[in-house]
Order: C-alpha cells, then sequence, then structure tokens
DNA sequence: TCTGGGGTCCTATTTCTG
DNA sequence: TCTGCAGAAATAGGACCC
C-alpha cells in the first residue's frame, strides 16, 4: 500500500523502484533528465475522498467502516466508503441496502456536498502553488502540467511528494499520483497503487507499464466495452495494441481508434488551466420514488420539484436552454427519454414544467408505475445575449413569474435551499 | 434481487429544410 | 407543384465517468 513505484528493468532493490523500459546503462528514471523533452503530466486522484473528509472531521471516525451515500432503508448506492468498509467487500455503487447487509456495523453517513466541495478546491489550491496549469476533472481528481515547475523541486518525484505532503498537512488527507508522458497514461498509473501511493511512468516505459493490465484500466472502456472486447481475445492492453485498427473500428467506429493510440502509450497531453471558463452543455434533476408509482398527482408534484430545481441552477449560473428532455425509468428498469425543443431559450420553472409534464401525458407515461423521473435542459447559452432586459419585455406573461423566482432565489440564497417552495412540489 | 444522481460523448435514425 | 437529394437538426438510446 502506498508508497513510490516507478517501472524499472528489474534491478532488485532499488527503492524506490523506477518503470522504464529495460535499457541498460541510462540515469534512473527517478532523476529529471530521462523526460528530455517530454511532456510531464500528473494526475492527482484523493483516496475514499468523502469518507477521508468525515474521518478528518470526526477523528472518532479514523479506522473504522464509513459509508457514505443515501439512507441505508432506501434504494440509494454508496457513493464511496472508507479502506476499512473496502475489506467487507462494500464499494462504490452498490445498493445501501446491500452494504448495510454485509456492515451493519458502518457508520452511514448521508450529507451534503459543499464540504466536499470546499476541499476539493483547497487542494486545487494547493496544487496551483507547485503549477498554475491545473485542471479539476471531477471533485476528487485534477490533472497538472508541470512540464515546466519540476526541476525547480528535484524532480517530478520530488514534486509529487512535496504536493502530497502539503495535502497531508494541510487537509489531514492522502491521495494517488500518477505522473507520465500523457494524461491517459498519468490517470492509469494514479490508479494503480491506491491509496496514497505514487507511480511514475517516463515515456520509455509507458508500453511495459501498460501492456501487462487488464483492457478496463483503459479511460473510457468499462464493463460493456471490456466484454465485448473479451469476446474476441483482447483481455490486456497489450492485446489491444495488438489488435488491428481495422477490427476496432468496425467493433466501436472513431472510439475504437482512440483505444489503440492509448493502449500504444499515446495521449492527450494539453492540460487545461481551471482559469479557463467551464461551460455546462446541460443541466438536469432526478429522483428515485422510495415506490414506484403513477399517481398522477405524486408524479406532477415531483417534476414541478424537479423542474424548480433546473430553473434555479439557470438563473445561479445565468443561462437559459431550449431542450427540455423528460427521462423516465420505469419499473423493470428501462430507460426512456422524450425530449421536445422549443422556439425560445427559458429559464423558469414554470416553463420547464409545462414542457417536461406535455412529454409526461403525450407519451402516457402514467398508464404504468414509474420507479424514477428526471428533467434535463441542453442547448444551454448565457442568458445577456439571448434573453430581453427586464424594462423590454413588459409585455411577456413570464415576467411576473420571473419576478417570483427572483424572489425565492433571494430567499433560498439567504436561508437555505428549503426555506420556500411550491406547495404542490412537496407531494411526493 | 438489486440497481442513485449528475454529467459527457457517441451513434443511429428520423425529421426538417433548402 | 411535385420529387429527389443532401445536409442539418432533432431525437433516442447507450456507454461511460465520478
Amino acid at each position: 500500500m502506498g508508497g513510490v513505484k516507478e517501472i524499472n528493468d528489474g534491478t532488485r532493490g532499488r527503492v524506490p523502484s523506477t518503470i522504464s523500459d529495460g535499457t541498460r546503462g541510462r540515469a534512473p528514471s527517478t532523476s529529471e533528465g530521462v523526460w528530455g523533452n517530454y511532456p510531464v503530466i500528473m494526475h492527482l486522484d484523493m483516496d475514499a475522498f468523502f469518507a477521508a473528509i468525515e474521518q478528518s472531521i470526526q477523528p472518532s471516525l479514523k479506522g473504522k467502516p464509513v459509508i457514505v451515500g443515501g439512507d441505508p432503508d432506501s434504494r440509494g448506492v454508496v457513493s464511496t466508503c472508507s479502506y476499512e468498509a473496502r475489506n467487507y467487500g462494500i464499494h462504490s455503487a452498490m445498493p445501501m441496502k446491500e452494504a448495510h447487509r454485509l456492515c451493519p456495523d458502518a457508520v452511514f453517513v448521508n450529507t451534503t456536498g459543499d464540504k466536499y466541495s470546499y476541499m476539493s478546491a483547497q487542494v486545487v489550491i494547493i496544487m496551483k502553488r507547485f503549477s498554475p496549469a491545473v485542471e479539476p476533472v471531477s471533485i476528487d481528481e485534477a490533472f497538472c502540467d508541470i512540464t515546466a515547475i519540476h526541476k525547480r523541486y528535484g524532480g517530478p518525484e520530488k514534486t509529487a511528494q512535496a504536493i502530497k505532503q502539503a495535502i497531508k498537512e494541510e487537509l489531514n488527507l492522502t491521495c494517488s499520483i500518477g505522473i507520465g508522458p500523457n494524461r491517459s497514461v498519468a490517470k492509469i498509473a494514479s490508479g494503480s497503487n491506491k491509496p496514497d501511493g505514487l507511480v511514475i511512468v517516463p515515456h520509455d516505459s509507458v508500453k511495459q507499464f501498460l501492456w501487462v493490465r487488464p483492457v478496463d484500466h483503459i479511460w473510457g472502456v468499462g464493463k460493456k466495452s471490456a466484454e465485448a472486447l473479451g469476446k474476441v481475445g483482447i483481455k490486456t492492453i497489450g492485446d489491444l495494441a495488438k489488435t488491428p485498427e481495422k477490427t476496432l473500428k468496425a467493433m466501436f467506429g472513431i472510439m475504437g481508434l482512440g483505444l489503440v493510440r492509448m493502449a500504444n502509450g499515446e495521449g492527450e497531453t494539453d492540460v487545461r488551466a481551471s482559469h479557463v471558463e467551464y461551460e455546462a452543455k446541460s443541466m438536469g434533476h432526478e429522483h428515485t420514488f422510495d415506490k414506484d408509482t403513477n399517481d398522477r398527482e405524486r408524479v406532477l408534484g415531483l417534476l414541478l420539484y424537479l423542474a424548480d430545481r433546473v430553473s434555479r441552477r439557470l438563473r445561479q449560473t445565468g443561462c437559459v436552454g431550449r431542450t427540455v428532455t423528460l427521462k423516465v425509468r420505469k419499473s423493470n428498469f428501462k430507460l426512456i427519454t422524450r425530449a421536445i425543443t422549443l422556439s425560445a431559450n427559458i429559464d423558469t420553472e414554470k416553463e420547464i414544467f409545462r414542457a417536461a409534464r406535455k412529454l409526461l401525458i403525450d407519451n402516457r407515461f402514467l398508464d404504468e408505475p414509474i420507479r424514477l423521473i428526471g428533467v434535463n435542459i441542453s442547448h444551454l447559452k448565457k442568458s445577456e445575449s439571448e434573453r430581453l432586459d427586464d424594462f423590454l419585455i413588459d409585455y411577456d406573461p413570464t415576467k411576473k413569474r420571473r419576478e417570483l423566482d427572483k424572489v425565492m432565489d433571494g430567499l433560498r440564497d439567504k436561508h437555505g435551499e428549503e426555506a420556500i417552495f411550491f406547495a404542490s412540489s412537496q407531494i411526493f
């Protein structure tokens, strides 16, 4: 567990070991020199992030199985769990009921993401002290381009160790870091020695590092793709690398070509600094009923609540959208989506609800019990350029509603999301 | 028997438009 | 006015990620 690992030529007793291609007589890969002019890309992945934060906040939870997710009696699943819980066979995405059965004495935590977002931001701040090129890719991981700065700290390994140490000392959290000549290799490396690991893969050791690993270690190859590849005898990344592009293109289209390239150690090296504005392409909310239902009032009540949540986020981010998608999961777990594209951009709860309700009614979704419904809006644009100023829209029949939304937004900003809500949205 | 919620991207098919 | 065509846009579904 943990420690520094570099892929090497098998030289015995070298600690830390270093990944290399077996070339004799050259400098160890730990030295900065081996990277030459190659990019040095770091991927940092926090260990059991949410659970570790809970353990950090409440020291009494240290060493105990901690499971973060929904209510253990609900239909929720495990969001993440501590390594102690993983010893019981518990893992992310496992139904909470199953997790509870495996470890009834675990500490179950069901909290909001605010503190997790805060800690995530702190991690990014620490990384930026070392390099400005930090690109968060989710709440618990980020890429960092250290090509230009690693020499200042004595090479990639020492840079990574300094970052790990800062996170440990300042946030009391551990992370795993992978370093490689591109994003794909760095990402696989960071996941290969968790928790608290550090794996460094210089450019000349990439194939040795990758080819022995199962094919689903490649980013973008999930369960289905791994199954499909397995059926034609492709089990490892090495198998994938040696497969003709033609075969993979026939199986996966243009994605197949990308897979071969990744298997051969090629990949993106661009790290987009986080100050570059991120623009969401869609926003949505969904909810699973405690019990499947086609009770009209309950379903419409939830639909109104979801439309309200979506419209609130649109206004918070200053966006409007044009396509409303209704998502329905039936009792048999089958997922159906229906979308409608409107002639104008919208952002009010009433407009979103009206479109979603039309999709619900027109498609006769209330004819049988529903497990989940979701409301999503896409074709997003910044609202300033799309909407007329308030003084120009006196004739707009939705203006009063928008004013009401503004008042509600203000109350929620001040007193929290539950401060005010539509009565009809609370019956689900 | 159980399977959340919030996203992105890709593909195939259908519909619209010039 | 009708038809055929091509490209764009919309739609639906699936896979994947955390």
